[in-house]
DNA sequence: CTGAAAGCGCTAACAC
DNA sequence: GTGTTAGCGCTTTCAG
């Protein structure tokens, strides 16, 4: 059977709202009472319950976390997963829990951010791999719900953002790669909807300003992200050109990256030789690769950590911090 | 403002028990009320209030998954990352939630599974992560809580497992190893204290002894399921013996794979020519390792699917399906 | 078929 | 300092 605050109450001589009162931490109970109340409800095993807390409260303090793209039948990527145990690490030995649901933007259209913390008693959301155009990202701004966008920019009262300062780590991966690699660049976009993007190419244009390359040296190859893109386009690209254009090339993923490498090797040139080729993300997965090619690592579950901290902060103490950048590194290859 | 039962009942002119009565599908009530009730509560935008719910239910719908080993600071692995999934795409839709919680072996002692349960509200959990001894797993046993292991096994009247036939699953490997590769094999073992180790190890036993290899022509490496002990011990031991022993390396993890395939190549032997591997898991980085390696997928995310769907198949109509096997499939290599 | 009313476990006025 | 009491939103007897 539960053990209720009634049966606490009951065993410790004292009425319900004095054990409540000591068992939240109010000051206004004698302390000899806390204490028997306390070792009681400790002897029963007392558990309050999250239900009618919440439903007393209609505060909840329970969180969220809504992942967007989770539908697809594809593995979980890497970073979602590292948000998580970012997540995870902070609530450690908190006594909170965290929820996990997948949003569409079928769901987002069906049912408000509003509805939705309210139907699952929420009372705040880390919001992860949403996309520009999303319909929670505009709902956001307001509604006075604590929110944390993890790698997405969201605006409002109550709304906080952890991002990497895209245009500052890509603007050091471009200066590396121009100071080791070769002068003609060639930059492997990623698809404009996504916001990093606009960013990471700013960081870019700095960079090769600030080296003087001139836009004759430039190729751009719009990759969208896309790993198979990538490698048909660069491919192409190689094919056409060999080493008489751009040369080194500098990607806006390290799946990216990778396929650029793949297809360096299968025209049979040498990475580091003939070509130079720079990743960005930090995905574990570059390691196995070789040779070893220079990156950004965004120190994901630092992001999961800070956007959690973050949350509860807003939820507790209304405070709002903007937005956070959480630092990189630049991983030197070899 | 949330709308509450009350506020549906009122505008549809009746009582709040016949709006409950009528969302819950129940068929006392008539056609036309219900009807009625069902368009004003979309109207309204009516949401149930799930802390409500729970507390007057006393029984909770909620489900939760407790996943053991997430407290270090290594990135999440991609076995969670897939089961996480797969629970997220049964969910999709269904209206419900699923918790994420981080159990360590630590919290496992302080908190019993029941208590956990009660704390949050829980009707069910998903185990994962578990190693043997672990101390919910025999808490399991002696409980009624709705349980689903996942990669683990579980005993008890609510508890079901989701696994791979992991005996059946090895023998395959092994025989697909010992037809396309050399007869002088080498196991690259994983850790006894895991599950399944001791059933891989047993298809691995009927393999060779239905292929008549003798003691003789089997090696036996003991890794650990660690990448870098793989490394330096089959390093050693094709340093020591070069192509004259085991040419056949069986692994039990495809990490462990990928690193005998690093050994082979850096002492300037070739996988598939001088060497044979095979791998055990069927993880993404393996698409990303030349030459591609022959694997057991373990279809991960259909593995969290079903647990999700026995899960609930357990809370809602008590029956239990015991031990799930869900099919694996052999990748072949080049 | 429908409504009234009790109660799930907890919190927060408001008394004392 | 502590107790009394009125809900929070919902489900579920029990009457009608």
């Amino acid at each position: 059977m539960l053990i209720s605050i009634r049966d606490v109450a009951k065993e410790a001589g004292v009425s319900v709202s004095t054990v409540s009162r000591a068992l939240n931490g109010y000051d206004d109970v004698n302390e000899d009472t806390r204490k028997r109340i306390m070792d009681m409800a400790s002897k029963l095993g007392y558990r309050p319950s999250q239900s009618a807390r919440n439903l007393s409260l209609k505060k909840k303090e329970n969180v969220a976390i809504l992942i967007s793209g989770l539908g697809s039948n594809s593995p979980m990527d890497e970073f979602t997963g590292n948000v998580l145990k970012g997540l995870n690490s902070y609530i450690q030995g908190k006594d909170m829990m965290i929820a996990m649901y997948g949003i569409s933007s079928e769901i987002q259209r069906q049912l408000s951010l509003k509805d939705f913390c309210e139907q699952y008693s929420l009372s705040g959301v880390i919001l992860t791999g949403l996309k520009l155009g999303d319909k929670y990202i505009e709902e956001v701004k307001n509604n006075e719900i604590p929110c944390v966008g993890i790698d997405i920019r969201l605006e409002g009262n109550m709304a906080a953002s952890v991002l990497t300062d895209d245009v500052k780590a890509f603007k050091e991966i471009t200066l590396y790669a121009i100071e080791k690699g070769y002068k003609k660049l060639v930059l492997v976009k990623g698809k404009d909807e996504a916001e990093v993007t606009i960013d990471r190419y700013k960081g870019f244009k700095t960079a090769v300003k600030e080296k003087s390359i001139s836009k004759d040296n430039i190729d751009i190859l719009d990759c969208k992200y896309d790993e198979e893109l990538a490698y048909t386009t660069v491919r192409e690209y190689i094919g056409k050109y060999g080493k008489s254009r751009g040369r080194t090339f500098i990607c806006m993923s390290d799946l990216m990256a990778i396929a650029t490498v793949r297809c360096i090797e299968e025209l049979s040139y040498r990475v580091g030789e003939d070509f130079f080729v720079t990743g960005f993300d930090g995905i574990q997965l570059l390691n196995y690769i070789k040779p070893k090619i220079p990156t950004i690592d965004q120190n994901i579950i630092k992001k999961g950590y800070e956007g959690m901290r973050l949350l509860m902060d807003i939820i507790k103490n209304g405070k709002n911090p903007g937005t956070v950048y959480i630092e990189h590194s630049l991983i030197n290859g070899e």
